[in-house]
RNA sequence: GGCGUUAUGGUGUAACUGGUUAACACGUCGCCCUCUCAAGGCGAAGAGUCCGGGUUCGAGCCCCGGUAACGCUACCA
């Protein structure tokens, strides 16, 4: 076996990418990487993988730390709390993943590319139009060192591409790697494309970064979700390539809609702001997603089905987990956190109300659109209630505009929810996204908005939208979008 | 299309190394409690284990062949 020796130091990690909201699925993954490490004394890394500049969100970085510290689930060594194999951030390690393909270049392992982006794009097009795998072609695979040394002194941009086997030296036709979970897996090498390594912008993709960071960081097994067995010939190429020791690889099955499809926010909240925001509590979603593919014994706490974080260090078994891909079902995770809700002391349940529902943060920044807008206090709940609310259904006669037919309201609907997902949450983002869509779809400043105010508030009078919008959130304003959009979905189906 | 993975009620999981009428939880439905709604209690329906072969006295568990779903197929992770 090539995996690590037994008595290698348990190491393992996360790697998320700063590209938007935490994903409830590194949630998923951390909740299980953090358990293996701490049954084993072993040390739990968060990395971030911020090599992607064009999907880069500056916020991200800070809600993945909060959102996991949320969940529990601490990490020894990390971007914020440093440690022996730092830096922790890829955006930070660029020299020595360049310092690194280069050994490989010298190898002969990997090879300059000189293809634009362009040019890919027709030969993919060309190649899914003939019905063949779209696959790089090996233009530059075999460029001679006087033609390289032209390009480069042309001063053309290059990738830095995996020469894959058997094209090179080595006559391999496949590979072969240990999944923990399900055994033996092969892949003949002419299914395997050569990769891109180093990006024209001097970035590493994930498949260069995460091999020479799970090596420099010892990582001793890689526990990573299903979608990345695909692409694990390749790490399994280039820790041969240079050389090292392979890690153990356990790929745990995808969280799923419920029509089965990988977990997508089109079809589910997935962020972890959201659940944080709505109301779960952080025991009840660590519960839940220890669910998830099982792996706990079945008649833990007389089969109830209920667990600690503690509980899951204590009895988990990792080969025991299931691999078919489980559905993220969330009535089960509301019965769950209504559980844990019911099992608080009256005042534990009250501060957790206090401190979730009417945070004093909360409050003044409703308190400031208020002000001005009521005559007495008790007025204050009438135009406030939807900010503490979970289900606003605003009624056919408030979200219709007498001008406008319900399925041209409801498509432009949706068109806000998709502006508004790739939108800044501020008002200076907010509101020049919104009104060029308007223009784009011929809907009045004042239509766009009200349309807008009786999803998201459920009536046609509330405090300002965008401000209202802000204070409630991005996650659970896109998601009572999502929602509003669903219901009349049904409605319309039920209609037929 | 190619490659890979997976397959137990609607959903999440159980079922000792093959051994009785496939178990539990959520959800659904009904009843009780009750001013309402929840919670709680009691009960019911719902799968014969993707399909087809094979091995065996016996298969959800083993073998072979299909099918379907999902994932990957980017200068994204």
């Amino acid at each position: 076996m090539t995996s690590a020796s037994s008595e290698t130091a348990i190491r393992v990690r996360i790697a998320p990418s700063p590209t938007g909201d935490p994903h409830v699925g590194t949630a998923y993954i951390g909740l299980l990487n953090y358990i293996y490490a701490r049954q084993r004394s072993g040390k739990f890394v968060l990395r971030i993988e911020d090599t992607d500049r064009t999907r880069f969100v500056p916020t991200s970085e800070q809600m993945i730390f909060d959102s996991l510290r949320w969940l529990g689930l601490g990490w020894d060594e990390g971007p914020d709390v440093g440690g022996p194999f730092g830096p922790y951030r890829q955006s930070e390690r660029t020299e020595i993943y360049r310092e690194h393909a280069d050994i490989l270049l010298n190898r002969g392992k990997a090879y300059r590319c000189f293809c634009t982006p362009e040019e890919l794009e027709v030969v993919r097009k060309q190649q899914i139009a003939a019905k063949l795998p779209p696959r790089y072609p090996g233009t530059c695979r075999h460029l001679s060192a006087e033609q390289i040394g032209q390009n480069l002194a042309a001063g053309k941009p290059c990738t830095i591409r995996l020469a894959v086997p058997p094209h090179g030296a080595d006559l391999t036709s496949s590979t072969t790697f240990r999944d923990e979970l399900r055994g033996q897996i092969t892949f003949e090498h002419n299914n395997v494309d050569d990769q891109i390594l180093l990006k024209s912008d001097g970035f590493p993709t994930y498949h260069l970064a995460n091999v020479v960071d799970d090596h420099l960081m010892q990582i001793s097994d890689v526990i990573r979700a299903e979608e990345w067995i695909s692409s694990t010939p390749k790490h399994v190429l280039l820790y041969k390539a240079f050389g090292w020791q392979i890690p153990r690889f356990w790929h745990m099955p995808l969280l799923r809609n419920l029509d089965k499809s990988k977990i997508s926010k089109r079809k589910n909240p997935v962020s972890l702001i959201y659940y944080r925001d709505s109301g779960y509590l952080p025991e009840a979603l660590i519960n839940f997603l220890g669910l998830m593919g099982g792996g706990m014994p079945a008649d833990i706490n007389d089969g109830t089905e209920q667990f600690t974080l503690a509980e899951m260090v204590e009895h988990f078994v990792f080969t025991d987990i299931r691999v078919g891909g489980p559905v993220f079902d969330l009535t089960k995770l509301k019965w769950l956190n209504g559980e844990y809700l019911r099992k608080l002391t009256p005042e534990d349940f009250f501060q957790v109300v206090r401190s979730r529902v009417f945070g004093d943060d909360y409050l003044r920044q409703i308190s400031s659109l208020m002000q001005t807008r009521i005559e007495t206090l008790a007025q204050f709940g009438d135009l406030t209630s939807f900010f503490f609310s979970d289900n606003v259904i605003p009624p056919q006669d408030v979200f219709l505009s007498k001008k406008r037919n319900l399925e041209e309201t409801l498509n432009f609907a949706q068109d806000q929810l998709a502006v508004l997902e790739a939108t800044d949450w501020t008002h200076d983002a907010l509101e020049p996204a919104l009104k060029k869509l308007g223009e784009e779809k011929s809907w009045s400043v004042k239509e766009n908005f009200m349309l807008l105010r009786a999803i998201i508030t459920g009536s046609t009078m509330s405090p300002p939208l965008l401000e209202s919008m802000i204070v409630f959130g991005k996650a659970r304003s896109l998601d009572r979008i999502r929602r509003f959009l669903e219901a009349q979905k049904k409605l319309a189906a039920q209609k037929k």
